[in-house]
Parts: structure tokens; C-alpha cells; sequence
DNA sequence: CTGAAAGCGCTAACAA
DNA sequence: TTGTTAGCGCTTTCAG
């Protein structure tokens, strides 16, 4: 933190005011607030005053004295990819509505980060913590600050505990996505995650299998670490068998474009000899040749319900009974998995 | 704002931590805050009591005392994109690191709600501000808390004022990328942009006539509406004249967007009939077929010199000379301006 | 309707 | 070394 004092540069308080107004500093506070009653013509002396000194309130002392501060955290991996920073854009929409501040932090997934954030804003006596949560985390929920703020879990839910979640028919929509190649006829579907305590990625797994198993189909499931490659050897294996799978299911965003990227460079073309569903879009998607058929989800929507049910919370006089809010996504049919070319877009 | 007060659910205090530990209240204070003497044997007192009690330190509190609140707002127009994440990344780790907040606020490049957000900011006594300013603002950057607030403007300066800004060499680099187009042996090289009244724009706009001129090349040089599919209505326009352009050069990350995506559409391949260089790299660019050259902006570096100012600023005994950084870009040569297909990445 | 006074939880003198 | 005290700037009773 800053190492030397600031300056004293006092700026002006309801105090300067109210003796510019020539009234008590609770009038003035009563005027400002529009709380209580003040006669309009005091009024007037008073908001005169405040525009002569470019009085402002100071909102730390006030969240002191009545217990709130009116902000909230807003608790990410990251913002990369259209899927946060649509989430995010929606989130700090309705927040901003009400009146209330985001504050957002990173974790980058890590358990670690994740506490040490929670922590801080807990410090800073949040009114409400909204978090797309790390996977494995849940220990750190359990402090006594964080049992007196509200929570609320997008995109996954937090493990082992009852907090409300936005959450999306990961499974349901995962599996629609392999049927809809089956139904396109393919036998060898690959299928590529990352991540894999992520609950996520984890219903997504089960989707996929699920919809292998029911067409009697062999699994060809690989989680793979991002860090080294992962993704483009796996590729190469798969390439390599002496009956490569003739399509392929990408868990989310990141699979996605590294599976995209893999096969572009690797000169394969989709859908033939390979081709494609992503879960979740990914930017320019929708206008690669061929534009690629994706699971998108509605992350505005996902936003904006995990910031309204915060909210709810918040004005909430006692404990509401944990909720678990379940979103459809949409299967968007483009090029890559085989179906003629429409140029749809979101 | 929350409109029922919020149950006094009264969470441990420093005087609670105090009275278990057998000690004074100043002393817990000093204990914690690791400032002045306190003897072993009662330190560890204390942090037994803060352990036991779960205390942990109302950060609200403690700005209001110290007159320094440990955050910073950062102003950002929106989230999307690689670059804007690129300095959103680099920024909030900064800040981190110092032990500050970061208040992210969205203002859309509206002047208004820039003007709103930046009250927001002052009321609740941020330390400081970085800024990514909406084109023509300036006039509320005049009231007395601003004043006080250190500023360093980032990928754009504050207009008519001299505050700090971190800045790109926005001109020099367009007409890099224009120049080598016209190495290239192309003569009709249209450019496109959008947001006439920003000044990076109007720079990039400046290198590519420079380039022209110099080349006693016609401009043909366009500033769009994206709203109303501006940039494909353009395009076609273009492409209708007797002699179409050979080359597009985008001044910036969405109409580079739109244009590859209008071109996708029309299929219109790259480099020919139609060369390519887009001003900011777009995710999944250096995987396109073919590969987009574009001049692409050190993102990272660009949030960390601004954070890294900002925190100069603050912790200056005095105000400072404001100062102008302009840091460079990089043209990188990818497939669509013609050259060899390298699969050089970021 | 208005003013005075009591704190929110913390830090920073100042005495002890 | 430690405890006591006086506020930071504001809201909110509670009498006038």
C-alpha cells in the first residue's frame, strides 16, 4: 500500500456545508438523504451549499455508520472469452442499477487466490459475493464473515455446500450436442476436456458418455492439460490410430480453440474428415469456414439471473432457502458438425 | 440499494479481540497493523483472539481513520476483446500486488456515464484512477475531488487536459502496416474505421494518409457506423467500383472483426483478391486461413506502465510532472498482407 | 421541522 | 511497552 501519508487535503464535509447553509449537520445529513423531514427552503440553502463547495459524500463514512457498504464481489477465474465478459457485462449492469459497486477480482481457478480474495472482500464488508467458484474450493466458504454474506455461485456451483448456483443443463446439452453427430451418422466421436474436477466439464463428460453409451458407441474421452500442449498431442494420438474418430466434442471454450487452432494447423478440414461441436462459442465462431456448430450459452442471461438473485438475497430480512436455478443453452446448428452451412449467428 | 436494513448481525470488533486477550485496545490495534511496540508474549495473545474469534478487520473502518481507502477505479469502456482483457489482466495484478482494490466500471464510451461512474468513484475516495477515457470527455474531470485524485489515462489521453497517459504509437504503427502493404505492389488500399472522434483512430487515421501521400496514392479512407452493419454496407460499396481496392488496412479491432467476417461472407479470400492488416489482433486471428497480419498492441505491458504510473502518482509527497509514455507495437507478418504463410504466433 | 449528541470500528497521539 | 482518548465523516435518535 502507499508508503508515505497522503497530503491532508481536506476536502469538504457536510460539516463545511451545514455552516455555509447556517444549519445543523443533522439537517444537512436529513436534506442530502432526502430522509426525514427539512422545509424546502432550507433545502434550498443547503443544496445551494453543496454545489458551491462540489460537496460530495463521503460513502466510506456513510457505509461505516449504517452497516452496508454497497458493494458487492464479483469473484472470476478471468475474463477472457465471450463467455465471462458476457457474464461479467450483465452482472455489473443490474448491479449498477441498484445502486450497488462490483468489485472484481481474479483467481485464475486457483483454491489459493480464491480464498486470499474472499477474504479481502469479507475485510471490506461486501453485502454480497457473487463467484464463478474454483474447482476443489469450499473450505475457505466457512468463516464467520462469509456465514453472514450473502452468495451466490454461477456457471458451477460450490462444492459441498447449499449455496443458491446459476447453473446451465450441462449434461442435457452436452449429450444433445453427440447425439446431434451421431444422428449425422458418426461412430468414432472423440472427445476432448480439460480440467477435470471442474463440475462443469464434468457433467458435460457424463453427457457425452451417456449418449455413447445409449448408441452403444465406444467412448474415445481425453482429459488433457492445457499447459503443455496437451490438446494437440492428443489430437496427433487420435489422428494416429489406425481408425481416427471422424468427429470431435470440445468441453468448452478453451478446448475449443485449441482443437480449432490444432486442425487448422494440421490442414484438417471440417466437417470432413473431421467434424466438430464445440460447448460454448467462441469469438469469429460463427465465421470460420466452416462456421462452427456450437452449444452456446446464454451468458448475459446467467449474469443477470446470478446478480438478481443476489440481490434478493440481500434485501432478504432472514435466510432465504437456497435456490438452484437450471438454464437452457442452445445447440447452434452451423457448419462444422456437417448440417448445410447457414449462416446464423447468435 | 438494499432496502430493508440488514439484521445487526454484530461480527467480532477490534474491542472483542481486545477484552479476550486481557489488552488494550490500542495495542491489539498496534499488534495487527504490526506498527509500534508490542512484546512478544502479548502479540501472541492477540492473534490468538483474532484466530479464536475469527476477527478480521473492517477495512471501511480503518480508510475512514487513515484517509486512504487501498483502491483504485479503473474506467474502462467494456470488457470484450483481447486487448482490453490484456490490461484488465495486467492492472489487477498490479494492484494486487500493492495491496490495493481495483473498482472496475463500465462506461460504453458514453461521456455520461463516464461522467456518473467517476463521481461514483470519488464519493467512495479512491485512491487513485486509470482511465480508458470515452472520446470527448474532459469537462467532468474538473471538480475539486478529481483534482485531488492522482489520474493516468491509458490507450487514449484525456482530452484538452495534461494529465499522465500511456499511449501507443498509434500513428507510427499504421503507417508501418500501410507502407508494407504498399511494398507489396498494391495501389487501391481502402481503410476502414469507426468512432471518428477517438483520438487513436484519428492518429491511425493520420498514418495511413501519411503513407498514401507519400506513395502519391489515392486514400480511400472511410469512417463507419457499426451499428448499422456500417462496415459490410462499405465494403460492398467498394467492392462495386470499377477498380476495387486490392487491400483493406482496419483501423481497429472490431471493424477488423466485421470486416473479416463481411469478407468471410462474400467470399472474398485473403490476400488476394484482397489483402489484408488489421490495427489489433483478434482472438483466433493467427489461425485464420490465412493467418491475419495486424499490428498488435503490448496489452500487458500497456495495463502494467499505467498501474505501475498511477502508483507513482500516489505515492508522490507531491503532485509530479505529468508525463507522456508511448510504447511501441509489433507488425506482425502472418499470411493475409501477402507474405509467406509463417504460423508465428503471439 | 431542526439542532445537539452519540457513536459505527479503527488508528494515532499522548500519557502512564 | 501499554492503556486511554480523541476523532475520521456520516447517520440517527432524541429533545427542543
Amino acid at each position: 500500500m502507499a508508503s508515505r501519508p497522503k497530503p491532508t487535503n481536506s476536502m469538504p464535509t457536510l460539516v463545511h456545508v451545514a455552516k455555509l447553509a447556517g444549519v445543523g449537520l443533522g439537517t444537512a445529513s436529513r436534506a442530502l438523504s432526502g430522509q426525514g423531514y427539512v422545509s424546502e427552503e432550507t433545502a434550498a440553502r443547503i443544496h445551494r451549499a453543496v454545489e458551491q463547495l462540489g460537496y460530495q459524500r463521503n460513502e466510506l463514512a456513510r457505509s461505516l455508520k449504517v452497516k452496508r457498504s454497497g458493494a458487492i464481489g464479483l469473484v472470476i477465474p478471468d475474463v477472457g472469452g465471450p463467455f465471462m465478459a458476457g457474464c461479467v457485462r450483465a452482472i455489473q449492469k443490474v448491479f449498477r442499477q441498484a445502486g450497488y459497486t462490483c468489485i472484481i477480482t481474479f483467481t485464475d481457478s486457483d483454491e489459493k487466490i480464491e480464498a486470499q480474495e474472499l477474504d479481502y472482500l469479507t475485510r471490506h464488508q461486501v453485502d454480497g459475493i457473487l463467484i464463478s467458484p474454483a474447482p476443489g474450493s469450499g473450505a475457505h466458504f466457512r468463516t464467520p464473515q462469509m456465514a453472514h454474506t450473502p452468495i451466490v455461485s454461477f456457471d458451477l456451483p460450490i462444492e459441498k455446500q447449499d449455496y443458491d448456483s446459476i447453473l446451465l443443463k450441462n449434461r442435457h446439452y452436452a449429450r444433445a450436442a453427440v447425439d446431434h453427430l451421431i444422428g449425422h451418422g458418426h461412430k468414432r466421436i472423440a472427445c476432448l476436456g480439460m480440467n477435470r474436477h471442474h463440475y462443469s466439464i464434468q457433467q458435460r463428460m457424463e453427457g457425452y458418455r451417456t449418449a455413447m453409451k445409449q448408441a452403444g458407441l465406444q467412448p474415445m474421452l481425453e482429459i488433457v492439460d492445457l499447459a503443455d500442449s496437451g490438446a494437440r498431442r492428443q489430437l496427433d494420438k487420435w489422428l494416429a490410430l489406425k481408425s481416427p474418430p471422424t468427429a470431435l466434442f470440445c468441453l468448452n471454450e478453451l478446448t475449443t480453440l485449441e482443437a480449432v487452432e490444432a486442425l487448422a494447423e494440421r490442414g484438417i478440414r471440417m466437417p470432413s474428415p473431421m467434424a466438430f461441436i464445440g460447448f460454448d462459442d467462441i469469438q469469429l465462431g460463427p465465421y470460420l469456414d466452416p462456421p462452427l456448430t456450437a452449444v452456446v450459452q446464454p451468458a448475459g442471461q446467467i449474469g443477470e439471473c446470478a446478480a438478481q438473485r443476489l440481490l434478493e438475497l440481500i434485501d432478504a430480512p432472514e435466510k432465504l432457502p437456497s435456490k438452484r436455478l437450471m438454464l437452457d443453452a442452445a445447440l447452434i446448428l452451423r457448419g462444422s458438425c456437417g448440417c448445410p452451412i447457414s449462416r446464423v449467428t447468435y
